[in-house]
DNA sequence: CTGAAAGCGCTAACAA
DNA sequence: TTGTTAGCGCTTTCAG
């Protein structure tokens, strides 16, 4: 392995004054600067990151930490927040949660004892516990695709109840009365989304139906076998909206299953726009986030507190998009 | 901060005592033991990891490298790769190339410098020197989704070739001649995967044509574009072939637009399996790769290699499945 | 069985 | 403008 003693060796200067070229240039002779450029070239030397981590307090390494990187959703997001960290020339550790707050928890401690600059944090509703524990470990946090009471962390997220208002609203405009819903019962997003969809029910003089609104674990399976009881009940909604893409790819099944015809016996929507929800037949209505602004956007917060502390929390709201397709157009039927 | 200093202070004893306690637990007597323990619980200690990296010349962080996250494949691998990795209390880095050769090699400088216990890597086909780069850098490294030539590297792949004859073969057994394909050609597996359909072609006596036989960027939208040249041209296959799951997207939305029946105008498969391949209208044909174990077999690989670099490199093949839906089977046509 | 002491590779005062 | 020095928090000989 190649150190700083070798470079300083090599350019006949001392340690300190290669760690100076290095770091900033500043105070040093043009000369020195390139003996010791020079000599980082012949050597191929490389900082070592773990050293100046530990002497100087300071890493280039977040961590991202969120349910399950195979929900197309946080794919995206983790796409875009690597893409940002790389241009920054931050590592970042990903972290897969499964919405269990004990992974969750360990994670944050492995954060904690590789000295991560900061952490980027998708919470499950139960993630209270955890964010204090950031906080308290003094870790820069922003949290995304949720709201936090507290004040004064950095937040990221999208119009979750509004774009869940609007969708139903939508659906309501094509025909539909009897809208069912399944929801993500792990995270926050989905009591917000909850919320929107209630909200146009009600003022459009719709009772809420208990049966018809269902939290489930967010995953393809339970999106499957609480489609196929909505569908095999004689209290059959004509319309279902699942709140991400894992539960949307269950209920398509269950209506594959049934041969429901859609969007004429069953209007369907759902939130995350992925490649394959355009080509559906017929293509699905969706409401699609903006993840790519939504990564970016939370490593620039991130940055900024890590760069200084002191800097007040921002808290930014990502307006999401309504795509409407075939899905809930009823026959012939136009808005 | 509470360090090592901390807890000995609290337990009464020296710093390398607890060290000990710590690491092993051995030439300890029980009372000491205790007592640290006491210590590390009360004072919530956590060891600093990049203390530990630092003088141990160890680290618990292993990097890996992909094209691109959002290429299911991809995922899944990553999602794996990451629970074994949990499993064995490491963290892991992800990092997305998009098959560019300087961004691996900065990712690869990367790496070093965090001096990571080890890499995966899934190589594009330019990696040859990447793969030396981490040799001569002397980090333990696996290759995963590609045969490495260097006899003393890990490597676990699929039978690239072995599949892609089957999937071809499968075609031709329903009925389709003019088979085309659109291959990935940043990744060596689409190399495999050619010979794989060109083998098959031969075997029963199809002329190959080069003009139905394409290398693209792996992109849905080079799927797309070379997708609707093939079916606006005079030359127009009766099956297609797209080698991963993004080219399949594309694909999939060319068909859509010119209307195309399938699988009765045209035959149509892909490799890799998603929640959407078989709810697609016709379901499509795949091949379904082991992600999971792919992923498990690299980290297990890799940590033989980290624990006793002497260890012998082994090469695992791992089978992928075949899996027969509706989108190439021809109009009442049986196999 | 336990402690003292020497660094891992680097940064940041402080001197010169 | 440059060099000397003292650690960052931990592991690991080497004595005791």
């Amino acid at each position: 392995m190649v150190g700083i003693k070798d470079v300083a060796k090599a350019a006949g200067v001392s340690i300190s004054t290669v760690s100076r070229v290095l770091s900033n240039g500043e105070y040093v002779s043009d000369d020195v600067k390139e003996r010791v450029h020079a000599a980082v070239e012949a050597l191929q030397y490389r900082p070592n990151r773990v050293a100046q981590s530990l002497r100087s307090q300071k890493s280039q390494i977040i961590g991202l930490i969120v349910a399950d990187i195979q929900n197309p959703f946080f794919t995206a997001v983790s796409r875009y927040v690597q893409d940002a960290a790389y241009e920054n020339g931050i590592s970042v550790f990903l972290c897969n949660t499964d919405e269990k707050a004990d992974k969750e928890s360990q994670y944050i401690d492995l954060m904690h004892e590789e000295n991560v600059a900061g952490i980027i944090l998708a919470p499950t509703h139960q993630s209270h516990s955890s964010i204090n524990r950031i906080i308290n470990l003094h870790i820069p946090v922003v949290v995304i695709d949720r709201q936090v009471e507290n004040t004064s962390i950095d937040s990221v997220y999208i119009d979750n109840t509004a774009a869940a208002y609007k969708l139903t609203l939508h659906l309501l405009e094509n025909g539909y009365r009897k809208i069912s819903a399944i929801i993500g019962s792990g995270s926050t997003t989905g009591k917000l989304r909850y919320q929107g969809i209630i909200q146009a029910l009600y003022e459009n003089n719709i009772a809420a139906d208990k049966f018809l609104l269902r939290f489930v674990n967010a995953t393809l399976n339970e999106g499957y076998t609480s489609t196929l009881e909505l569908l095999d009940s004689d209290n059959r909604p004509d319309a279902l909206i699942a709140t991400n893409g894992l539960l949307a790819a269950g209920a398509f099944r269950a209506f594959r299953e049934r041969k429901i015809s859609i969007p004429d016996e069953m209007g369907f929507a759902c939130f995350d726009e992925t490649i394959w929800t355009a080509l559906m037949d017929p293509p699905i209505t969706v409401i699609s986030q903006p993840t790519q602004d939504l990564g970016r956007t939370a490593v620039e917060l991130l940055l900024n507190k890590i760069n200084d502390p002191s800097n007040a929390a921002r808290e930014v709201m990502l307006k999401s998009t309504l795509i409407p397709r075939e899905s809930t157009k009823r026959n012939g039927q136009e808005k």
